[in-house]
DNA sequence: GGCAATTCCGTGCACGTGCACAAAAACATC
DNA sequence: GATGTTTTTGTGCACGTGCACGGAATTGCC
């Protein structure tokens, strides 16, 4: 049977009043009934109901969550699923959750959200970083009130949020290497590894830290490889970019294997399909749908997959047990890094 | 707010034993009423508070779990792990869980303590099943008492469990194909496929799909590759091994390839790493202990991982929800085909 | 020893739901 | 229309914990 505070009360001799301050640290409580208590707490292995307890606190959990805006089937959209189904778990905690998005390609928009954040009454924060110099200010603001906030998707250092869920970008294209180059290799020397523009910005942190990862594969192993830069305009109309493709696939036969550092492999998978390109090796990231039905159909070979379910789930749920329930959450909440193809991706989806 | 039964009885001019007795349609209730209650609770979105629930309803759910004895850093300890682990997290729902060891290489031995759990009280059991001769008499008592059940790791067709959790085999053993021919086979058409034997029995049911899927891959892509199946006597000494690897490295310095279908790949692993044996590729599966060691020193190449924590914890999850909750559950959950290297095993760990 | 201040402790209500029992209303029978 | 029967509805306590309030015990001071 489980052990209720009312079982401790009756063995140390003192009423549910006691223990109940014992429990929570509260004074007023006499050192030698809050030893005795603690013992018998530890004796019997007491664990408290944390149903009765959240239904007795009565108090609600605001979070707020601060992402990048998309469009649907795209990676974010992923996370804030992740979220919404944990706050949909906790809601009998008394969680719920409002999400504000930033335009990731105007940084100033960050900041413009962060204040209404700041300017709201919120519990706890749940961010998808921009670059360092936005959101350095917006979480020392959060610091100052109090505000306890956890990162998503990646790390900015010179902050202390209560928790990260992200992948070991570097780590991750250091595997892609792994894999990739000793399959790929013999088939020629020079890999294209693609990059998609919009204004003038070009690729995230994790972005960046994907790719130094996979050059140091190629350092550490002394594989003789040839990185070419192909630049995919991503703002216009499709037709610029079918018109780059067209250019790099015509003049470029020698080139067998291509790598996407983002999620938007199925730019140049689609257009594999379209235009019947044969035997090209397409590595990418991240499970969209198209990146999947371009996998699929095996105009893509493999993804890289970062769970951001499980990082925005993991995200509430730290947050959640950390400020009800009061516990100490892992700080440092690496992702898997999954490798998806044909063959495997059915028990990935869903 | 969240919406309550106090504020859907009000709203609906009855009290809160009438939205009682609709939430749980009992009857007692005139059908004006049920009407009324059904369509306010609709419109406001009523959610019950679990917590409450739980709480009210003060009941206890008394699991059974019937699975293969196994000592340290072995597959089935995982799966018991995980079982663990959700017990835990629903003991506030009342869930606690009782354990039946069988010997899996006897299989009288799962009858017998069948027979326990049949003559105790429990309301729910968790079966990883052994050979279809022997789970079926027991599934089909347990039917006859109405006792809800689900299966870990395999599934018996015959029987009807509320869930299955486990690794579809037939497709794990095909993507190793995928992953392992196209990579191998300039290496030597010849892939050494390791067993162990220990009594009269080789491998499980899991093992066996695994071998066919592999073998489907190989004819459904025209790879002219050779299987030698190589027997390693597990009971015995460890010496036997020993003696019967020297003997098969010695005298097939071409074969640089082999697979196990079961999680005892680090008994070639760890020979290899003694006798420093050069250049074999090893793939088998599962994270023990003893495999995550051979794979990070390098003498085990790959593992396939089929996620034995998550089986445990979805099972008694499914079982949980389903009884406590009256939540439908989803039938067939097949755990992800997951593939770990040296690069990526870190963050598989923990 | 008397009194106040302080420290310590017990009691009671609340949270939202489940369930048993009692009360009320509706209906049936003569 | 009085009585009994069935259907429908309302009420109250319980679950385990949090918290506020007030009472009891202890201490300090003259």
């Amino acid at each position: 049977m489980r052990i209720r505070t009312k079982d401790i009360a009756q063995k140390a001799g003192v009423s549910l009043g006691t223990v109940d301050r014992v429990l929570h640290n509260r004074d007023g409580v006499s050192e030698k009934s809050r030893k005795k208590v603690l013992a018998i707490m530890e004796e019997l292995g007491y664990e408290p109901n944390r149903y009765a307890s959240a239904l007795a606190s009565n108090r609600t959990l605001s979070f707020a969550c601060l992402i990048p805006g998309h469009s649907e089937g795209e990676y974010w959209e992923s996370v804030e699923e992740g979220i919404r189904g944990a706050v949909k778990d906790f809601a009998d905690l008394g969680a719920h959750c409002a999400f504000f998005y930033y335009d990731s390609f105007d940084y100033s928009s960050f900041a413009v959200e962060g204040e209404k954040i700041l300017g709201g009454d919120f519990d706890a924060v749940i961010i998808g970083p921009t670059v360092k110099e936005f959101t350095l200010p917006f979480t020392s603001s959060l610091d100052g009130k109090g505000t306890p906030y956890v990162f998503v998707d990646s790390f900015v250092s010179g902050s202390s949020p209560l928790a990260y869920y992200g992948q070991d970008a570097h780590s991750s294209g250091y595997f892609t290497g792994s894999i990739v180059l000793p399959l790929r290799v013999p088939f020629g020397g020079t890999i294209a590894v693609f990059e998609t523009t919009r204004g003038k910005v070009t690729g995230s942190n994790q972005q960046i830290l994907r790719e130094e990862g996979f050059r140091r594969w190629i350092g550490k192993n002394g594989a003789e490889v040839i990185l070419r830069k192909v630049d995919l305009p991503q703002d216009g109309d499709p037709s610029a970019c079918r018109k780059v493709l067209k250019e790099f696939f015509s003049s470029n036969p020698d080139i067998k294997t291509g790598l996407f550092f983002n999620s938007r492999a199925y730019i140049v998978g689609e257009f594999i399909l379209e235009e019947g390109v044969k035997d090209f090796d397409l590595t990418g990231y991240d499970l969209l749908p198209r990146n999947v039905g371009c996998l699929r159909k095996g105009a893509i070979s493999r993804l890289i997959s970062q769970r951001p379910l499980e990082q925005g789930y993991g995200a509430v749920k730290a947050l959640t047990e950390n400020i009800i329930l009061k516990k100490d959450v892992k700080k440092e909440n690496l992702m898997p890094i999954d490798l998806l193809t044909a063959d495997n991706i059915d028990f990935y989806i869903r």
